[in-house]
DNA sequence: CCTACTGGACCAACGACAGTA
DNA sequence: GTACTGTCGTTGGTCCAGTAG
């Protein structure tokens, strides 16, 4: 196959008459450039239509301004937002982004994706995968001296940390119920193999342990309205008692209030359901859904901004940023209503 | 600042003991190496972990074995699943992806999107922004001879087109209300500067016309529940009679459920929707909906097998792919209810 | 000693060709 | 002649002397 050559420097160089030099120095504004030559310089390059090389650059500079993201499930909500937002949070700041998406959360697969991101020389890391139990040799090996910002994987000593507090979501989320009343309380939550969905969870127990319960259930589905649907349905199927429901996304929390309806409970008189995340329908389903909003524009500036700071001062201390995700209360939450059981009589707390 | 060196190819050939030419040749599987020298090679490349410069590749080999993609809108559902499923077919091809996302469907972000992947020098160019109306000559400056595919826009003479047919989309949700029995139909479609959005738009009337009827109402939204929800709400305020409605996207349509619930009216008694996307909430929506599935992973797929086919051919005829979407029947569609008196659904109210 | 410009080395790889056994 | 291996030139830029005005 042929190859049309794209016009280089001295292409421009020998249309505006001057050395390859000065050209050189007009597109990186060096001062020392007579009005002449500049004008004259500017005119080659709009007419041949010119752009430098990015490689050629990258190679005599040594840095490739260009940033590299591992990421994992960007056809779930919070991945693919998180990553729109870094799209956007990065224009204008002079870096690209170069995603690779790992189809499982493997060492393998993070290290083959990290190699492929060290072959363009990326000028900085974003790790944005929920993992859990990275060795921190393993990652020391794999990143050396790479400037890292982890926002989504189990925080590493030594190692600049942006996220969103998903343990204190969990228990904002969990309290919410608590404070409400309920006492039996099941658990609906994501891959456990997933950081974020095992924090939640812990987050979930913690508060629930801090008022003395257990959960009367613990479900683990795969984010998908589906699973969360199944999951609910057998819930239900095993007869289980419970009055409200903490589901790790929205997503299964859509599939749990379809089984709910299915069988004719009603939100919230028979049962309160809590979500996660704030999707865009949380506020328009039947009932609009009570839920932990995460802000993933902020989190995606905190993590460019920690990681521009690292690029430029490879010696200045990591910081660690946590942000705190935000309970929106909807109508999918309220009191549980008294029931006259014969074998709970009524011990209720006051809420 | 400091930046520590990679290793290179010297580092690798010293530490082996032969010529950095041998050290390529062990990169590039060229048979003329002996058995020995190779696997001294592969030792040292194994014990300094290095992983050669794509940079420097891409400027001795004038490939950059990079792919473009010009998109918009990557937070709705259908531009971020189409990203992720570009993502996934591009694994092991050897190309890697590079995205730029316009933030406005204006010439001007276009062009500047293009030259920041000319200046990378992609090898090819995937343009998955849903443009209307870019005039030949303007794509053809920008493009010049870039092997292109386009997937969202309007398609271009001579150029490779690869999309999902939404005007079909569009007669295939319309024919069904209209063959269930409806002839009074609003229409709620998403913005009509997306190219998308005006062919489904178009498909729609087609049908319409076809049977010999006119849309009832013309809405137009931005694809969120809450614009679908607004859009809704004030259609049934102005007090329209209508027995179908026909959303562009399962959001808005999802939006609209919550408009007509809030209303007391019943689907598919009262009202029939139809969605567009099939997105994996529409199975569990109250009651679920009927939808258009579009297959954005064959999407993917075919785009990029046909720019693969661009760069390995640049003489080759271009081709015009049309995938066809699916009509996916559930329960928010039904033949209307045949009332004596004119029907008026916004005089219905819940006791 | 500035200001404007030029020549050469260099970055990390590949490809053609020449040299060795 | 065949099977390896090394030298040299090239890619598109940047950077650092050096130089003339």
């Amino acid at each position: 196959m042929l190859k049309i050559k794209p016009t280089t420097i001295n292409d421009v160089a020998a249309r505006a008459g001057v050395s390859y030099q000065t050209v050189s120095r007009v597109i990186n504004q060096h001062p020392s450039v007579s009005k002449n030559a500049l004008e004259r310089v500017r005119q080659a390059i709009e007419s041949l239509n010119y752009q430098p090389s990015n490689a050629a650059r990258h190679l005599a500079t040594q840095r490739s301004k260009v940033i590299g993201v591992v990421s994992y499930g960007t056809v779930h909500y919070g991945p693919a937002q998180m990553l729109a937002s870094l799209e956007q949070a990065v224009q204008g700041s002079g870096y690209s982004l170069s995603n690779v998406n790992v189809s499982d959360l493997t060492l393998e697969e993070i290290a083959g994706a990290i190699q492929t991101l060290r072959r363009q020389r990326v000028d900085g890391l974003i790790l944005f995968a929920p993992l859990i139990g990275i060795a921190h040799t393993d990652l020391e090996s794999l990143c050396a001296d790479l400037p890292l910002v982890i926002t989504d994987a189990e925080p590493q000593s030594g190692r600049a940390v942006a996220s969103i507090d998903q343990f204190t979501g969990g228990r904002l989320a969990a309290q919410h119920l608590i404070g409400l009343g309920h006492r039996q309380i099941a658990l609906l939550s994501g891959p456990l193999t997933w950081y974020d969905a095992l924090l939640r969870h812990q987050g979930w127990l913690s508060a629930l342990q801090q008022a003395g319960l257990t959960p009367v259930a613990t479900l683990e589905s795969d984010w998908t309205p589906a699973s969360g649907y199944r999951a609910t349905a057998e819930l239900l199927e095993s007869g289980t008692s419970f009055t409200a429901l903490l589901a790790a996304n929205d997503q299964m929390a859509l599939g749990a209030l379809r089984a709910f309806h299915e069988r004719g409970l009603e939100l919230p008189r028979d049962v309160s359901v809590v979500g996660f995340d704030d999707i865009p329908e949380a506020a328009f389903l039947e009932p609009p859904l009570t839920t932990v909003r995460q802000d993933f524009s902020a989190l995606a500036q905190r993590s460019l901004d920690q990681l521009t700071a690292c690029i430029d001062q490879p010696s200045a201390p990591r910081h660690l940023t946590m942000l705190v995700p935000e309970l929106i209360v909807r109508s999918s939450t309220a009191a549980p209503v008294m029931k006259l059981e014969p074998h709970s009589p009524s011990l209720r707390r006051k809420p």
